[in-house]
DNA sequence: GTAGGGTTAG
């Protein structure tokens, strides 16, 4: 009975009767109590959850493998990593299922680095993995954006003969794209015999979200010749890719072709990518209109891309009104305020900037440090603002000041609009220069072979003067620069960005 | 009763 219910997802119904049944007096049996973990990981049921942890410890049932890793993974899912964790340490058995369940909990809990760790103390106790495995590996390779390791778990998946599933080609399809290698992506996207919605979406994806509009459009058009039906997610990624690439007509019109052809009918995240294309275009009224008379319930979101739109186009008042419904939601997101205070900024308006520093730091809010990481010889090196942690941080510093000026002198001019801060000009240069973006990437510069590309990747989004930065650096040093944000990636040559600067 | 782990999204 109680099965029965976890089976069909009917959580309510589910509880109940997990609640009467152990009320009875009965022993839970190791085949109802992972059902019942199950309902709890898939409704984040954290407080279920618990409960049923000590029923299993009452019932001396935790040793039991199943069980173990039904909890580790329900754990996992609502984001507790260390009781996650605790679980996994006690278990007396571990078996492959739960050292899979393991990894997965780290790269979801944004620890890939720690799951990467894990495969191999897993397989240093002889543990031997399947491409079930594999996918949460590629995975965590995916999260970290780390090329090198991605090379080197494909080589491990080719030397052992996995046979390349769908959701192994579609996971590698997303690690390869999402470690900045659009074409190694295609590649195994080519090479997959059997390809579902999902695989065709996440290539498309890829093409979005590196500025390769047409492609991500001819592929869309390819899909629908096959046969494939696209689903709500596959039109969120055609339209993303849309709106970062200036598609603006061919945007609107998949919008309408989804409704009207497809049956889809569009939820907040496809609002938001029309948003953002209509905002990105500078069609603000437009963008603000549909927000206002979309009939379903908004989220930050949305209010965060028409706000994203205001700050290309430094509307102002729109700002203020946007952002008021954006901080009813989400007052506590440091990120929304710091993107209003930007916008004023940018508009000279100081004493508002101030205003908003203050309600800031009234409330304890701090806004997320950004950082820059760059994988070199197998190895991540991370820096932030400012950062002297590195051990070579002395050269770095020797090696911008040297590289500044040999790009001044190619044309790049220092931005300062970028500067938060109320302060000279002089000043504003220094805070400029030491950006972790900059840093990193003059790292990279020694640290790898001339004319190497050199990839990096960002937590935020990139700064717009690191942005020209980057540009001039791709000239001057003539190397091929990857850059992959909080959003997006960004590829640099010959003095010019594939986002066409419309990011 | 052989169950528990896997892919896409601003």
């Amino acid at each position: 009975m109680v099965g029965g219910f976890a089976k069909n997802g009917d959580c309510v119904d589910c509880f109940r009767t997990f609640r009467e049944y152990i009320r009875s007096g009965d022993h839970p049996d190791n085949y109802t109590l992972p059902l019942v973990i199950r309902v709890c990981r898939d409704t984040t049921d954290l407080q279920m959850g618990r409960l049923i942890h000590q029923i299993v410890h009452k019932f001396g049932l935790h040793s039991d493998p199943f069980v173990a890793a039904a909890l580790v993974d329900m754990y996992a899912k609502c984001k507790v990593t260390d009781d996650a964790k605790t679980m996994f340490d006690t278990m007396l058995e571990r078996d492959l299922v739960t050292w899979t369940v393991m990894i997965g909990a780290q790269t979801e809990c944004g620890s890939a680095n720690e799951a990467l760790l894990l495969f191999d103390r897993m397989q240093e106790e002889g543990i031997v993995p399947d491409s079930v495995a594999m996918v949460n590996v590629v995975n965590a390779c995916a999260k970290l954006g780390a090329m090198h390791k991605a090379r080197l778990v494909h080589d491990y998946i080719s030397r052992k003969k996995f046979w390349l599933t769908v959701v192994l080609g579609t996971a590698m399809i997303d690690m390869y794209a999402k470690c900045g290698c659009v074409e190694s992506a295609r590649e195994i996207f080519d090479r997959m015999r059997i390809k579902n919605v999902v695989t065709w979406t996440a290539m498309i994806a890829a093409y979005g979200y590196h500025g390769r509009g047409r492609e991500a459009l001819d592929l869309f058009s390819m899909m629908l010749m096959t046969g494939m039906v696209p689903n709500s997610i596959t039109f969120v990624s055609i339209l993303y890719a849309c709106s970062h690439s200036g598609m603006v007509e061919d945007g609107l019109k998949l919008f309408s072709l989804m409704q009207e052809e497809y049956g889809v009918r569009p939820n907040v995240k496809h609002f938001t990518c029309v948003v953002d294309l209509l905002g990105r275009a500078g069609r603000l009224d437009e963008a603000s209109s549909l927000i206002k008379n979309m009939a379903i319930e908004k989220d930050e979101g949305l209010w965060g891309a028409l706000l994203g739109a205001c700050r290309i186009y430094g509307h102002v008042e729109l700002a203020e009104e946007t952002a008021r419904s954006l901080l009813e939601l989400q007052p506590e997101n440091a990120g929304h305020y710091v993107l209003l205070a930007n916008i004023y900024a940018r508009a000279g308006k100081w004493k508002d900037v101030a205003r908003i520093r203050e309600l800031m730091t009234h409330q304890r809010l701090k806004k997320v440090p950004g950082w820059t990481c760059i994988e070199v010889d197998n190895k991540i090196h991370q820096f932030t603002v400012g950062d002297h942690s590195h051990p070579q941080s002395k050269e770095i510093y020797e090696k911008l000041k040297c590289l500044c000026n040999k790009l001044e002198l190619a044309g790049y001019v220092p931005d300062t609009n970028y500067v938060l801060h109320d302060v000279d000009e002089e000043w504003k240069r220094g805070i400029l220069y030491t950006h972790s973006e900059k840093l990193a990437i003059t790292f990279g510069l020694s640290a790898t072979p001339e004319g190497s590309p050199i990839r990096i990747t960002k937590n935020l989004r990139v700064c717009g003067d690191c942005h020209t930065f980057i540009k001039y650096v791709s000239l001057v040093a003539n190397r091929l620069v990857i850059v992959r944000d909080a959003n997006r990636f960004h590829h640099f040559k010959d003095g010019a960005c594939s986002c066409g600067d419309y990011w």
